[in-house]
DNA sequence: CGACCATTTGATATGGATCAAGCGATGTGG
DNA sequence: CCACATCGCTTGATCCATATCAAATGGTCG
């Protein structure tokens, strides 16, 4: 079948000497309300590699600036995006040992990194961050389940799908200022780019949207998106 | 589109009395291992609902006997089947107030359950049980990313690994007793009905498994199975 | 035995994949 | 500053896996 991207492994691994984190001191950028353990915000370039599937997970991840994606790349080389994350969002928080996807960047981003065991130590002690990372886990949980809902949709209601969920998730009205390509929708969608590409056209067609450049989406017609949003 | 069931109403809400529970006291079969806090196994039969999408999430459930499914249900008629629980499986746990998924018995059943409030109340004091409330939604988390993949897949694919799936979480080696319908499967795997049956019977032609009858599979060639399960 | 329901099997249709150009923007070296 | 290579995206033509429509078979229960 081989519908999505070949494997094209990201090259650079650990453009900033991850993994010798030298996490310097703790510094305080409200963590939702409550957790404040963090080090200094660290960029990656683009493409890089944050983490791989399978590496023990040290660190969980909160978005400053730019965007994320996580990904599994199955034998063959389809890969599957699992999420975009945008300043904000939080990711690679595991309850287990290991990360269970990928994460890379997907345009020059800046990442707060957080010591888990840190977290879950104070977990032990603090219910309320107890509670915190449980209802992380579960808005995890929530947004991988609309996403199985998603696959299951024809193309224009996967396209349309998401659309509407980028477009909830930035603040701005009606544009939106897309950081992934097409390819990276694509396997996210399970779609292959073609099909994301002329759905996009339809919806134009149908004046749904209006796509000025190719990274930008303006939502003329949300009715029609929701429609088609099932 | 239309790939699925148009939904089949289940007639029977609350067939014991559901939502009336009549909770008897408490009474112990570890809850993993720490958390004893439940009534009384409550029957269930056949495609009795158990709870609804949107209903407040009072209460989880563990699974005695039979087996259950939990599903959604689109605009247009489709089902998606979120997850197939079998005994000693938990479902129904919510971080929020209300159920994301309805869940029905596939065969006649009997559920522990368990009121939400008292776990949660217990959390907040006793570590042991918070944190198996987040391990818990963690491994459904889990469930649902393998499911993704599932759903990029070719149907070979879906139903292999569909049958990989049950096999791991029955005890019995290479023999499978599904409880559930070529419907289920299908809405499970995003196919249909024919699609999901004459792709048994593809996989029996190539001697990967056996159809002795139409709910007992016999996995044959597990080697050329997790080929397929790429 | 007969009615009903689940499953299988067959014939055909179609949405999206695949294969293949073409096009526009961005960046680089001359 | 322009010519050209590169990359991401779009568009076109064709193919194929799975859906859809239809019918036959089989199993279960009154």
């Amino acid at each position: 079948m081989l519908t999505q991207t070949m494997i094209h492994r990201s090259s650079s691994r650990h453009p900033a000497g991850h993994h010798a984190h030298p996490v310097p001191a703790v510094n305080s950028h409200s963590f939702g309300t409550s957790i404040e353990l963090m080090g200094a915000p660290m960029p990656f370039a683009r493409n890089a590699e944050i983490y791989g599937e399978n590496e023990p997970a040290e660190y969980l991840y909160k978005v400053v600036s730019g965007s994320i994606r996580t990904y599994k790349v199955l034998n063959d080389g389809r890969r599957q995006i699992g999420a975009f994350y945008l300043p904000g969002d939080v990711f690679g928080l595991e309850v287990g040992d290991e990360h269970t996807f990928s994460a890379e960047a997907i345009v020059n981003s800046k990442v707060l990194v957080i010591k888990r065991s840190a977290l879950v130590n104070l977990a032990a002690r603090d219910n309320e961050t107890a509670r915190k990372l449980w209802t992380m886990t579960a808005g995890e949980l929530q947004r991988v389940q609309a996403h199985i809902l998603l696959l299951i949709k024809t193309a224009q209601e996967r396209v349309a799908g998401f659309l509407l969920e980028m477009s909830a998730r930035v603040p701005m009205g009606n544009e939106i200022d897309l950081p992934m390509s097409r390819q990276d929708i694509a396997d996210y969608l399970g779609l292959t780019i073609e099909t994301v590409s002329r759905t996009l056209t339809q919806l134009e067609n149908t004046a749904a949207i209006a796509v000025p450049s190719s990274r930008r989406i303006v939502l003329r017609n949300r009715a029609a998106l929701n429609r088609l949003n099932a």
